[in-house]
DNA sequence: GCTTTACCTCAAGTTAAGTTGAGGTTCTAT
DNA sequence: ATAGAACCTCAACTTAACTTGAGGTAAAGC
């Protein structure tokens, strides 16, 4: 069985980062620790978790600061439930969703427009230059943005 | 019709960024300008497909120095072609196909991960350290990764 | 008991991707 | 022909996310 406590350097050997990543964590408030006796830190398991969420979170291209806000749904007086991290993995599902929308949508738009060679400035949805794709969510948005910039430019 | 030629504040008026980005861009070789008879930078039209390439693929991660590579496909003796675009272009599909296949791992496997409360060490793919997702491209591979760990772990 | 390894703090350095500012030149519009 | 907008260079600053190093303490192994 696992024991209940850990060392920074067990932390970080098994979490396969540097010592100095998790002192960095702890002083942004992402994780937090205990004393021993000798003024070492000390860790419930449940710090691999958060550990876990944040490296797959920055994989995706999460700031620490998003990350952060998102542990503050987390309670700092307990350690979190089943039903604690559940909420936040839902939210961040919705997170994931938009993230993959995007990235298809981009990927299907280039297919049809960077190799088009139209050089339209007025149609082609690349020149859009402040699409919101990954907040409005839904639809063929970047040419309805596109049909507006025509619009515009007449 | 468009003038063939443009000055660096229509650029960047028309790309929504700042100047100084471009000169950023332009000193890391991301894209090329000639000067007139004041030293001032002018453009071909050309410039505003890069540049709207270069916001795209920001927005989904990518460095600006994966994006030079990317570029350097492109002919710089010559205006690239619609052909030399579309091979670049192919060559971002496949990436972002990656991409989105790391995202929809990632979303499903966030689900049934950190919501479990398994915290066991050895089997839960959030755990595993190093995992080359976005790489590897097919099959279940956070929980293959996560089976060698726990074999690892005996 | 002693040595080696792990840990501590705090300050400074690093990389990416820009931004800001000073000091000076060129364009453009009236 | 002149004012104001746009442009130029170069150096220094900014933010995020860490890393490195110095100088010192604690813990573990033999």
């Amino acid at each position: 069985m696992a024991e209940a406590v850990w060392s920074v350097g067990k932390v970080a050997k098994r979490c396969g980062i540097n010592v100095s990543t998790l002192h960095f964590y702890e002083q942004q408030g992402l994780i937090h620790s205990w004393r021993n006796a000798g003024n070492q830190r000390r860790y419930k398991p449940e710090v691999l978790r958060r550990i876990s969420v944040i490296k797959a979170a920055q994989k995706v291209g999460v700031s620490l600061e998003e990350i952060k806000q998102a542990f503050e749904s987390l309670p700092n007086n307990r350690t979190p439930t089943v039903e604690d991290w559940q909420q936040l993995s839902k939210n961040w599902q919705k997170m994931l969703d938009g993230r993959i929308a995007y990235l298809q949508k981009l990927r299907d738009n280039l297919a049809g427009c960077i190799g088009c060679g139209c050089l339209s400035m007025t149609r082609c949805p690349l020149y859009n230059p402040d699409d919101k794709l990954a907040e409005s969510g839904s639809g063929a948005v970047l040419l309805d943005q596109a049909e507006q910039r025509a619009r515009m430019d007449r």
